[in-house]
DNA sequence: TGTACATCAGTGAACGCGCGTTCACTGATGTAC
DNA sequence: TGTACATCAGTGAACGCGCGTTCACTGATGTAC
């Protein structure tokens, strides 16, 4: 059933919905071989269609980039949400919950991490990938806030939440990269993650 | 004087130092606008030559870019052994001096850095990178050890290093995406690889 | 010291390639009557 | 319900571009005698 939907949809002269498939066959070939690598015509190849087909839905190359970038962050934010929501109530438990989609998000689209974590080109794609990414990124605070029993968003927590964001930031590069191995070729990611978590989350008056 | 030299240089048909003088370029190139924007013909532009020159010198471009992947390496180990030079013989500064190397390293050559934190394309480079990569490595690991009184690289020692790490090459990337801005507009950079130095290097018993 | 010659390290033109984008076009769809 | 027509969303050919690399070549250098 599926497979005669899919066989109709090639046959038809209208797609659709081409500009989601452009989306999606840019958001693979992104995430495996990264932004760089990624062609237009390669995007148009995977949808089946001719390369000018893009250019009723997408100014250009930048702005079909940028859907996939913004489509990553939501994605990631939904990814967040559900841990947060399986998670207890709770404890250090919820951060770690956090990295560990970050973490996770990363080695499975390592072109689309690579892509998000990098600075948009233009000035309105780094407005909006900004303005995702704070969205994301105010999890953290909320979470971090929380476990400190604090009402506000203060310095302190600022400061460890940015230290537990660039802990999961660096570790994500170096697992997609291939170094960990260098360092510890059996590490425990999750135990890695809660011993990071513990250290900076743990009372600073001690 | 120096002039003089520079003139003559580029009046004479042997260079006499091509290589380095592409390598310096090709350095610069990618310090500035990264790998994937790095092209052979503008090194030759740069270094005024033929774009036929640097294959006298080079089996191909991924040559030329190992090439500059390995001299960052090295250049990135003098400046560790510098600041370990110029640190007390005990405490903490000794690793903050380290990572302070690999932060300032990202921020001065981006490009640089994000090729060799990247993973080489063949084998060869791969291996080429790998042993430089572990040579400036080792330092970390030592400087652990000496911190806690160890006389051997064990377990503990090297999980904090992998700690180190991964928390140096995050706030590199973070730094150099300009991402951090999002997180604290004003972070004193000394002051949090120290703050997470401490965290990492304190005593696990507390 | 001069000369013959092999070798080294450049030149400049050319190649094929895949790319992003534009163009005139055409088939399919939705709407007004 | 049928028909006319505007609009939408595709096609396929073509463009100019910069790239990595190769080629036959040539000027400069070092060496043997």
């Amino acid at each position: 059933m599926a497979q005669m939907t899919e066989i109709r949809r090639k046959e038809r002269y209208h797609h659709g919905d081409l500009r989601a498939q452009l989306v999606e066959a840019a958001r693979r070939l992104i995430a495996e071989k990264g932004v760089d690598q990624f062609s237009v015509s390669e995007a148009c190849r995977v949808a089946n269609v001719s390369t000018a087909a893009p250019y009723n839905h997408f100014k250009n190359k930048e702005e079909m980039v940028l859907a996939v970038a913004l489509d990553g962050l939501e994605r990631e934010n939904w990814m967040m949400r559900d841990a947060l929501e399986a998670a207890p109530e709770n404890g250090l438990d919820r951060i770690i919950a956090i990295g560990r989609v970050y973490v996770s998000f990363a080695q499975d689209e390592p072109g689309v991490f690579r892509l998000i974590a990098g600075s948009a080109p233009d000035q309105d794609a780094r407005a909006a990938m900004m303005q995702s990414g704070e969205r994301n990124y105010d999890l953290v605070h909320t979470e971090v806030a929380r476990y400190l029993n604090k009402t506000e968003i203060d310095e302190d927590v600022r400061r460890r939440a940015l230290m537990l964001w660039t802990f999961v930031h660096g570790l994500s590069f170096l697992l997609i990269d291939n170094k960990v191995g260098l360092a510890d070729p059996d590490l425990d990611i999750d135990g890695f993650l809660r011993a990071v978590g513990e250290r900076v989350m743990r009372d600073d008056t001690v």
